[in-house]
DNA sequence: CTCAATGCAAAAGGTTTGCACGCTT
DNA sequence: AAGCGTGCAAACCTTTTGCATTGAG
């Protein structure tokens, strides 16, 4: 995942992994691995358009959200602090407790804008 | 579904069928007539935290967003106007294309929080 | 030897599809 | 007889779990 920092799915993962001679592992032990590593915050997750979990490293802790290329899984991050408040008073208002918020835009990155047909990722430059 | 705004997962909807003596359906043509309403645009749909989807009669066209109760369904509308301004100009900063969003509130409402314990939805009153 | 990590196969849970049945026209 | 809606069962997909094997300490 270092290699990559655009989210995929545990299946991708997996895939990936298998395509690389030099590794190999179980998707049992993608899912576990994926697991432990969210639970230790080490990871963060995103869900994708049709309800896909998305993962990669994490590379900070300040919350924010996403704008997720739909083809690639590349990511930017924004904040919106107006939002977050917002969010908060209209919780507040309607006496909702516990509440929570899934904030995601989704999109077709540049470089995915490009070669429109294919399904597949580009091939992503470091 | 006109007998109770809520948001509702098909299972639900499936299983409250099957409870009302005077109706049946299989899940089958629940999921089939889901899909034939979503598409014509009468029911909207909205994703549960947990991924599921879930459903409740369209009651007006214009673009919002939901704070859904995750025990009952019960949703409140809200709009963010700004909001809709923001996540144009991420998107546009980034040159993203075919931008959407998905923008969603969960919580326990004032109802839920009384019987918390129980995992049923509150009896709701009309 | 012990214990944790692994991976296969199967289960789970939600959703979709194949196919045949029965009803209406 | 043709066509549609229906529903059961099975397929599908992603994710989780049971269980036996492997390998390091």
């Amino acid at each position: 995942m270092r290699r990559d920092d655009r989210f995929r799915s545990a299946q991708q993962l997996h895939a990936d992994l298998r395509a690389t001679p030099t590794l190999s592992a179980g998707l049992t032990s993608v899912y576990r691995i994926l697991r432990i590593l969210t639970d230790q915050q080490v990871v963060e997750v995103q869900r994708a358009e049709d309800g896909e979990f998305l993962y990669r490293l994490r590379d900070n802790d300040r919350h924010h959200h996403h704008l997720l290329c739909r083809i690639c899984g590349r990511a930017e991050e924004f904040t919106l602090d107006d939002l977050e408040h917002h969010t908060d008073r209209i919780a507040g208002q309607h006496r909702y407790a516990d509440v929570t918020h899934h904030i995601d835009l989704y999109g077709t990155c540049p470089e995915c804008l490009g070669g429109q047909n294919d399904q597949e990722p580009e091939k992503y430059v470091e």
